[in-house]
DNA sequence: AATGGCCCAACTCT
DNA sequence: GAGAGTTGGGCCAT
């Protein structure tokens, strides 16, 4: 039997030549993903070309956390994560990854173009990204939902994809567990130099997940804006302490 | 045969 | 103080 080869970046255009997306100028017109208290958009923002330029930069230059700090520890034992992570915002606003507190880097000119061309096809401004980076199709990011505290619950969350192309895939909460209700899981396959936005309540009802793909062998870089309200501003919204 | 989907394990933090 | 969150493994279906 043959065993099966891993897609080269050349193949994987080849596969995404016949849909009409390279005629329109970009970012092409949004594509509505819908349900039960879902509501994201889909969009291409940049082109195959600019995608793998801005991937190769992020190769060189994104600082990756390490040692402990890429460690998890469930149900008492410790995991390395299937995944690299960094962190990168305004300073002093951190990220709390199981129990873990990141402090944010400060903003590297390609992250920074790349937030703001998310910000100029959403009009959203974003204070804080996420990146996330899964070096073939077995990194891959367990089901949960990105409900922490300190997110603006009114900003939508803008996911950009760079790289190898991967499935995604949103359960609503009540789906889950024994005693479900019977709601369809909503797959999605993100390409290279799209932008996901995740618009609320989507986060309240639906876990997503980036699930194992073992024919995939070439690295993606995911990227997920936030504005994350600072602790001066939640401090002003507080209506007692704690006293 | 190999892949994917789903649950479960025990402990920490909120 | 109850409830949610984190990953790998094992079981099952395709």
């Amino acid at each position: 039997m043959k065993k099966r080869e891993c897609l080269e970046w050349s193949e994987d255009d080849e596969m995404n030549k016949d849909d009409d997306l390279a005629e329109f100028p970009l970012p092409v017109p949004w594509q509505n993903v819908d349900a039960e208290g879902l509501d994201c958009d889909y969009a291409l923002l940049f082109t195959k070309e600019e995608a793998y330029r801005l991937f190769d930069r992020l190769e060189t230059e994104v600082v990756y956390l390490t040692g402990h700090e890429a460690r998890v520890q469930v149900y008492g034992k410790v995991h390395d994560i299937p995944r690299k992570q960094a962190v990168y915002g305004e300073p002093g606003l951190n990220y709390t990854y199981s129990g873990v507190k990141h402090f944010a880097r400060q903003w590297i000119p390609t992250l920074e173009y790349i937030r703001d061309s998310v910000t100029k096809v959403t009009g959203q401004v974003f204070n804080f990204v996420l990146v996330n980076r899964y070096k073939d199709g077995l990194d891959h990011m367990g089901e949960h939902r990105d409900n922490e505290r300190e997110l603006d619950p009114l900003c939508p969350i803008a996911s950009v994809s760079l790289g190898a192309s991967r499935d995604f895939v949103f359960r609503h909460r009540d789906a889950r567990g024994r005693g479900r209700r019977r709601i369809e899981p909503v797959k999605l396959q993100l390409v290279s130099g799209s932008l996901l936005l995740m618009n609320p309540p989507t986060n309240t009802y639906w876990y997503h997940s980036l699930p194992r793909r073992r024919a995939v062998c070439q690295p993606r870089i995911n990227l997920t804006f936030r504005r994350i309200i600072s602790s001066d501003e939640k401090g002003s919204l507080m209506t007692t302490s704690t006293s």
